[in-house]
RNA sequence: UCCUUCUUAGCUCAGCUGGUUAGAGCACAUGACUGUUAAUCAUGGGGUCCCUGGUUCGAGUCCAGGAGAGGGAGCCA
């Protein structure tokens, strides 16, 4: 190690021997040390959709580096919010017995013979001489299960894999994605909210402060309002509007924007929709009291008999990054919605149990990890914020 | 799943109204030069024009079907 005459650096090393421990011939190594373009960049890349059907070598390129340390620093943080304020985390089963939520396409589980599935006098198939003697599929939420969580150690929050096996092709959507979801006894829909506001302030400021030179990497080399938007999320109060408000607002717009669909009390809100509340507010939006009738049948009814506890957070270009509820707490009522919406009664017998056996008012709401990973590195596919991104037709690597 | 654009060298792309040997930049190799760091200069290698079929004397180019990718939408987190 010697002092350097060359320019830009202060020392440098003078080898006295070489050796290589693992060669890599240039001429197939697919990772060029030049991406195009260079001239007018400060930092050089290659393009993402090429380095996706390279996901074995890109955590070594400059970009995979600081998504997937910023990566990292996001699940601690999470871990660390959540713990300082007293939740536990709870580890919800993957392998699920219930289609509870209906929240899409699930991926089934079973050790039977494809090639030979036995079957019942009727013709069916016979579920019973399968692995757990039921039909059983991947979670697509864990929320139930950390709702009675709740109901027993107040504060909860539950981080893990979840699966949707919805033919979905958008930058926003993965087959196995993680997600967290917290449960908070006595909580109400306010309480909700303010929780989810905090978290995620709390989660962007984490991520400037502990990951500032990986952000403003990504920042200079492909997003440079990315560090200005983080700052604004951290520095403004979110909006929190009502359903019927938010429809009012569309409906207004429509004097002087075309939307390509009607804003109408009742329906759910549109891609367009979301879009334009987001820019109305110039940040983002908390949208509440959703009609009862496009939404899950555990949330709670509101008096006006019309409406639900819902609460979605909308963020910029992303959408939904969280969406949650005040739940129905009680027996009664969710029993009602249950068969309203022909749920299988004997499916869900514990969790109705949970509001037999002593119940209270409680809260949670569902974060899309990499929905969050996208705002935080500005990446914008969320193929591009998971090691390997699982999707229809791709589970390579 | 729907709409739309695209698929040509390792990468990014050009290739006209169909025409004989498919090009450029970067990357790579060799040589020269140089305290270089986006080096530079010279030379060189490198192609299943996504696949299948069709039209035609002749298809990278036109037609049909398929596959994959990007963007938008739906489903949602």
């Amino acid at each position: 190690m010697v002092a350097s005459q060359g320019k830009g650096q202060a020392q440098e090393i003078q080898a006295t021997s070489i050796e290589i421990l693992g060669a890599c011939d240039p001429e197939t190594y697919p990772l060029q040390k030049r991406g195009q373009d260079s001239k007018d960049k400060k930092t050089v890349t290659l393009p993402l959709e090429f380095l996706r059907e390279k996901a074995h070598l890109r955590p070594r390129t400059n970009t995979f580096g600081a998504v997937l340390r910023i990566r990292h620093h996001m699940t601690f943080a999470i871990h660390k919010f959540f713990n300082d304020k007293g939740f536990f985390n709870l580890h919800s089963p993957i392998i699920t017995g219930s289609d509870a939520e209906g929240a899409g396409e699930m991926f089934r589980v079973t050790t039977l013979d494809l090639n030979n599935l036995p079957k019942t006098p009727e013709g069916k198939i016979n579920f019973e001489e399968d692995f757990f003697g039921k039909e059983t599929n991947l979670t697509v939420s864990g929320q139930l299960e950390g709702e009675l969580a709740a109901l027993a150690l107040s504060q909860v929050y539950t981080f893990g894999p979840t699966f949707r096996a919805e033919n979905s092709n958008t930058p926003r959507h993965l087959a196995e994605f993680w997600m967290i979801e917290p449960e908070v006894a006595f909580n109400d829909i306010n309480d909700n909210m303010n929780l989810a506001e905090d978290m995620l302030r709390y989660l962007v400021r984490y991520a400037l402060e502990h990951c500032h030179d990986d952000v403003q990497f990504l920042n200079d080399t492909y997003d440079d309002k990315l560090v200005a938007r983080l700052h604004s999320v951290i520095e403004n109060p979110f909006a929190r509007i009502s359903y019927t408000q938010g429809v009012e607002i569309l409906v207004e717009a429509m004097e002087k924007k075309k939307f390509e669909y009607k804003p109408e009390w009742g329906k759910d809100l549109q891609k367009e929709h979301e879009n334009y509340l987001v820019e109305h507010f110039n940040g983002p939006v908390i949208v509440t009291g959703y009609p009862k009738d496009i939404k899950a049948f555990y949330m709670k009814l509101n008096d006006d008999g019309k409406t639900v506890r819902a609460m979605d957070i909308l963020f910029p270009w992303i959408g939904e990054i969280i969406g949650g509820s005040q739940r129905e707490d009680d027996y009664e009522k969710l029993l009602a919605r249950i068969n309203e919406m022909h749920i299988p009664q004997e499916a869900m017998w514990w969790y109705l149990e949970t509001r037999k056996f002593g119940s209270c008012p409680h809260s949670g709401f569902g974060l899309g990890f990499e929905r969050l990973l996208l705002f935080v590195t500005g990446m914008t596919n969320i193929r591009d914020v998971i090691p390997f991104p699982r999707f229809p037709k791709s589970a390579e690597f």
